[in-house]
DNA sequence: ACCTGAACACCGTTCAAGT
DNA sequence: ACCTGAACACCGTTCAAGT
């Protein structure tokens, strides 16, 4: 697993054959087949290995900069694994590691007194956002290929803005803004634990 | 394009193969070569297509219920075409469509007042969750394989909350989370043509 | 319980050849 | 300018056989 895991960090998910993981192991590829069914289940570990990095927020603060704890660390784990960030948001994982952080989620928005189905969605919404930042790649200028000259002016201001995609703080701009959205709209309903004003 | 549209749309992804297209079009697989330099220009250009249905906002109502139009008309053309919605966001595509999109929210935000940098932030926001959105699939029952039996009760309970992802309104919730964050946290400058408060 | 080599059914793509 | 068939270099995976 941690080898698969820096073979795709290394060399991109494309590079994680079932072949060439083998030989990194320096054993025939059909060995693997005795501890993992197929290549998906593999892939399902090494998402589950990778959240294992992630780190819970400390129980100090209020819900919103436990959230933003949690989402952040989430995201540092994704930048160190771009390879497989490409992968997590494809499927609702159900591992050890993806149900303890989604546990703490949801319970961090429960206890803040959001009603179940709001917290569902409030978490949806913040996870996907978090996952969905690290599908997106550069612009390849090879795409300007079929372009109606008359748009191409705009390309260059257009992509400009854009380009910098994962610079400093573009993730954490969005996720303040959905913060911010979710402690304007929310009615705190009362607390067993309220805390002083 | 459009017999390999249909075909994702249909079958999925996956089914999408040069020989299944070639024959579906009757033809040899590589007499698609004459017409697209390889697999990937091709999905590209279906991409582009599909952006082409889209439709912009009127020029009416404030740059919220604009934008918010813009994005829900995404987001439905991604639900209609789920297949190749999972590979919108993989790149920042360069066509007359998707150009076409992102003129018109950067346009919004940037006539609402929003600064440069703002506005590209706060647009790949709004991006990156309609796109996030469309590449999550349902739980997997085969993925609860290797779980700690501890943890089992609160799959659950977990699953029960997330697993209507696609529920009618879970995007609207996080969408307009996010447009109320944008105009809480939004100071509007002068602009030319200011609104009568 | 674990590993191996050969083989199968696929891929995308190159290339020489045709019209 | 467009199409074709054969071939190449890969895939994931099955299967019978070994220890």
């Amino acid at each position: 697993m941690r080898t698969a895991l820096r073979l795709v960090d290394e060399h991109g998910l494309p590079a994680l054959t079932m072949r060439a993981l083998a030989t990194e192991l320096r054993v025939s590829p059909m060995a693997l087949y005795n501890h993992v069914r197929d290549k998906n289940e593999l892939i399902n570990l090494m998402v589950d290995l990778m959240l294992g990095e992630v780190d819970l927020p400390t129980n100090t603060g209020d819900w919103t900069t436990q959230l933003r704890a949690l989402a952040c660390s989430i995201h540092q784990v994704l930048t160190t694994h771009p390879g497989l960030a490409r992968v997590y948001s494809t499927k609702v994982r159900i591992g050890p590691h993806s149900l303890r952080i989604m546990e703490r989620g949801l319970g961090l928005l429960l206890q803040a007194g959001f009603r179940q189905s709001d917290a569902a969605d409030a978490f949806f919404a913040l996870f996907t956002y978090t996952a969905g930042c690290h599908q997106m790649g550069r612009v390849d200028p090879r795409d300007y290929s079929a372009l109606p000259s008359k748009q191409i002016p705009s390309i260059t201001t257009v992509t400009a803005h854009l380009n910098g995609v994962h610079q400093h703080g573009r993730f954490e701009y969005g996720l303040d803004t959905l913060l911010t959205g979710l402690k304007t709209t929310h009615n705190p309903t009362p607390q067993h634990h309220p805390t002083a004003a």
